[in-house]
DNA sequence: ATGATCACG
DNA sequence: ACGTACGTGATCATC
């Protein structure tokens, strides 16, 4: 940023401004847990001024020691003086690395309060002719304001940080005082955060008046007889030597023993590649843009050469090969069709014959139809290279060339670049050993990223900083990034391979270091592989069908509606929530379930509350259902049909906070089971010709985890007997006899089953029930006297949360819990409740993924045509040959039911069917 | 882009 | 005094 010259200084006040950015964003974390809120609305406040003062030189001044400030932070904090919280103390340290990252100034000193700092610098920089501007959230330093010397005081407001500005004459028009007498009223009236005890009786209004008309304590109180109020007049008399006291305390040293090189605080470019990593690191995205930094060199940009043909594409590749690397990092960029795609590829083809090419079986063949295929870049950590091409078999030949020379390939997708190079019926030369997933690393190591990108990866591991895409390229899809911007495209290419094959190594070590390494090498990186076939192979619908379902829908909607709009006496959308709310709440008067922030909630269950009472409700209900139905069930499904007739959704293995996978255009883990209408859907999904559907699911994963990570004798017992499991504890809890237990008793029970493994609270429990808060306090209180060691180890995990800032699954999965200490007890009790799920959770997500990847390695081994189709979080389909029936239920049981040995049985329901409806 | 709603485990 | 059950993704409306 081009600096214009002028003679204008900026100061800060370094915690006061800290201090307003952090009480005036919500919490902010980064993916490694660190607080950051406070140090990102400092920045951007920072730059707003910057953007409209232009200085040249720029100084931030903190007090020493950070304790010391406390007073006017916490001031505005309901008057209590707590220590300041720890989320914005761990700022402190940040903030200042940030700055100093920019090249910019700090300063504090012993036994200077940042004021006086202030103070004297803009003193001596006035005297130097410069223009000061002074920025902080305290009026306080008002009394410094002169007409060379102007206080700024940002305000956080909804509709962005609005600054007020103030010279002294300014001062003078808003307070009706001068900036030194302002001194003097904060003297009279005093300060309870800043310890300045003032005059009793006096307060704002009688002390800006007072001294509006005598400008000074000393002159107010010779003209004591005088004043107004005469308790004030009295008092003046009487608290004479206090209130001059104060008025010392009052005032901010200007004169400071302090040496201050001004020239030294000249500004230059403040957008340094080491704060841009710092930005990143902490992910402050919008500031990014402000950075010019493009590719940095410190790479070698010589180190890139770039290859025109195959040729000299496997020549590099078998100097590589020579190499001494041990990861080749491999960046394989491809284009997955649309769905609209598709559709226009399809009717292009129709008139000419070739739709053919789209058939299941031509995919099944060669699964990288699906793909575009735009090139390939290789670095063995030094060079890199990035090298044009179409053709799939061109890469496939380079990359079996440097498995063969025992190299592994590291890179950024493992699981696309395995449905590229892998065409169904060709054998596979990707295996376990010989590819090393970047991302699926690093999510295990920090699973709560939203991202998982080799620039990250760079300015972490490598200390360097590389632009990501969207920097680059903008919103251009990979086409046209490479068409229209092919040297940055080139370049981009090879940092991914160069960053992928340097931080391998250096992420297999802190995998060893947080003991992830085995959790990674035998249940992760193998289970990206079946994902890839589970993707591969999709899963039939039956279009005709679906169609006719959304049809069907479509009937009853229609009536609805009109049912609807008859009985409100108006037409209206009833989707919006804002119409609806309307429409129920004001026009038909119905009492008021008041929510949400944007106005009245017509969430389901204050819905159900009314329906008894209107009719319209319950219409109202079933037209929410239908058309959840039909857009998200009938429609989206349909629109993900593949040419093959399948819809071929994807497994996501870095997204979810516990371990679990997720599904995604479409998700097929949520489809409707629980209402028989919905649960018709299913009916669709249909296994290929000859093949029949499996389904198993684990019984109670979770609690049989449970009853093996506590110990709990009562629990595990039960799950021994082979007890119903809810009745068991409805037994226990209600102190009745298993036989005896009411079906209402067993309905509470398995709520606090459920509340147990979701983190117990009262306050859900007995929204979940619909009872008291009390009456669901008692049912956790007896149900913890009934499950003795289950207290104990819930308090364990909470304790070893708030002690190591995370906590593990049986396998040694991490999940960090920053909101433990979080000094907000909402967020606290949050935290509390993860820690008491997520080792539940995950242990159950680690022990079906053992599951999966047993199961899949089976049926590959034993050479069955059967295939692992679906994963729905305790829940495995498979589409079995209808002559494998028998050992494909035989693999399932040994591998579900094998995957871990707890103390308690893991057990299965398994059932065959023709469509997945049946198979449940 | 965000919030509300609702489908699943 | 506060205001909550844990984990996801898709759709629609609204900003």
């Amino acid at each position: 940023m081009k600096q214009e010259q002028s003679n204008k200084l900026l100061l800060i006040d370094g915690h006061s401004i800290l201090n307003r950015a952090f009480f005036g964003l919500p919490d902010l974390t980064n993916a490694a847990g660190q607080h950051t809120n406070a140090v990102y609305g400092f920045l951007n406040i920072m730059f707003k001024i910057m953007d409209t003062e232009k200085p040249s030189y720029l100084t931030v001044a903190f007090d020493e020691h950070a304790p010391t400030f406390r007073h006017k932070m916490f001031a505005e904090y309901k008057g209590t003086r707590k220590p300041m919280a720890d989320e914005l103390r761990q700022q402190v340290p940040m903030m200042k690395q940030m700055l100093t990252a920019m090249g910019i100034t700090v300063i504090s000193k012993e036994g200077l309060e940042a004021d006086d700092l202030l103070g004297t610098m803009a003193r001596l920089a006035e005297d130097q002719g410069m223009e000061v501007t002074i920025v902080s959230g305290d009026r306080d330093l008002l009394q410094l304001a002169t007409d060379h010397t102007k206080i700024s005081i940002p305000k956080t407001k909804k509709t962005g940080t609005e600054i007020e500005n103030y010279y002294a004459a300014d001062v003078a028009e808003r307070y009706l005082v001068t900036p030194t007498e302002f001194i003097d009223v904060k003297a009279l009236m005093g300060d309870t955060a800043d310890n300045i005890p003032g005059v009793p009786g006096i307060g704002e209004k009688t002390a800006t008046a007072i001294i509006s008309q005598y400008h000074s304590i000393e002159a107010a109180h010779e003209a004591a007889d005088q004043l107004r109020p005469p308790r004030a007049a009295k008092n003046i008399v009487e608290f004479y030597d206090q209130a001059v006291m104060s008025k010392e305390l009052a005032t901010i040293e200007v004169h400071a023993d302090i040496t201050y090189d001004l020239q030294a605080a000249r500004l230059t470019d403040i957008f340094t590649p080491e704060a841009y990593a710092l930005c990143k690191e902490w992910e402050f995205k919008n500031l990014l843009g402000r950075f010019q930094i493009q590719a940095p060199r410190n790479v070698a940009e010589d180190a890139f050469s770039q290859a025109e043909d195959t040729q000299s594409l496997t020549a590099f590749a078998e100097e590589l090969a020579k190499g001494q690397a041990s990861y080749i990092g491999l960046y394989l960029a491809w284009r997955q069709r649309s769905a609209k795609e598709w559709e226009d590829a399809s009717l292009a083809k129709d008139g000419d014959g070739q739709l053919s090419l789209f058939t299941s079986q031509k995919i099944s063949e060669d699964a990288c139809q699906e793909y575009e295929i735009y090139g390939i870049a290789l670095s063995d950590g030094e060079k890199s290279l990035w090298a044009p091409m179409d053709d799939i078999s061109c890469i496939t030949q380079v990359l079996e060339h440097l498995i063969a020379q025992g190299k592994r390939l590291a890179c950024m997708n493992v699981k696309e670049a395995i449905k590229i190079c892998t065409p169904h019926l060709q054998e596979r030369f990707l295996h376990y050993e010989n590819v090393y997933d970047v991302a699926v690393a690093e999510y295990l190591l920090q699973p709560l990223k939203n991202t998982y990108v080799a620039e990250d990866l760079a300015s972490e591991y490598l200390g360097i900083s590389v632009p990501g895409y969207g920097e680059t390229f903008g919103k251009r899809s990979l086409a046209q990034a490479l068409e229209e911007m092919p040297k940055e495209f080139c370049s981009y290419a090879c940092y991914e391979a160069y960053i992928c094959s340097r931080v391998a190594g250096m992420q297999w070590e802190s995998l060893k270091e947080k003991q992830m390494d085995d959790l990674y090498r035998d249940v992760e990186l193998p289970l990206i592989f079946t994902l890839a076939d589970m993707e591969l192979e999709g899963i039939v619908i039956d279009a005709k069908a679906l169609e006719e379902y959304g049809g069907r829908l479509m009937g009853r909607l229609v009536e609805l509606e009109q049912k609807i709009y008859d009985e409100a006496g108006e037409e209206f959308n009833i989707n919006s929530p804002k119409q609806l709310g309307l429409i129920l709440f004001e026009k038909m008067g119905m009492p008021g379930g008041k929510k949400t922030k944007t106005g009245y909630s017509t969430a389901a269950d204050v819905l159900e509350n009314l329906a008894p009472d209107y009719p319209i409700v319950a219409d109202i209900l079933e037209y929410r259902q239908l058309a959840k139905l039909k857009s998200t069930y009938a429609e989206g499904l349909s629109n993900c049909i593949a040419p093959d007739g399948r819809i071929h959704s994807s497994f996501q293995q870095t997204v979810t906070a516990t371990g679990r996978i997720s599904s995604t255009e479409p998700n097929l883990q949520n489809i409707p089971i629980r209402m028989e209408l919905g649960k018709l859907i299913r009916k669709v999904f249909h296994p290929k010709d000859g093949f029949v559907f499996v389904d198993a699911d684990y019984s109670q994963i979770e609690l049989r985890v449970l009853s093996h990570m506590s110990g709990d004798q009562n629990l595990i017992h039960a799950f021994l007997q082979g007890q119903d499991i809810h009745r068991s504890t409805a037994s226990l809890v209600f102190h009745t006899a298993f036989e005896d237990v009411t079906e209402l008793q067993r309905r509470n029970a398995k709520a606090v089953n459920f509340g147990i493994v979701y983190g117990i609270s009262a306050f859900g429990l007995s929204r979940d029930l619909g009872i008291s808060k009390k009456e669901a306090g008692k049912y956790i209180d007896d149900y913890f006297l009934a499950y003795p060691r289950m207290k104990e180890f819930l308090d364990g995990l909470v304790a070893e949360g708030k002690e190591a800032g995370e906590v593990k699954t049986m396998y040694g999965r991490i999940r960090p819990i920053p909101e433990l200490s979080s000094s907000n007890f909402m967020q606290r009790q949050f935290g509390e409740r993860i820690a008491m799920n997520s080792p539940i959770q995950g242990t159950a997500a680690d022990i079906i993924k053992i599951a999966m990847v047993h199961v899949h390695d089976r049926l590959q081994k034993e050479g069955l045509a059967s295939r692992l189709l679906l994963q729905v979080h305790d829940e495995l389909l498979i589409e079995a040959k209808e002559e494998e029936l028998p050992v494909v239920k035989k693999i399932l049981q040994e591998e579900m039911e094998g995957a871990a040995k707890l103390v308690v049985p893991l057990t299965i329901d398994m059932h065959t069917g023709y469509t997945w409806y049946d198979a449940k």
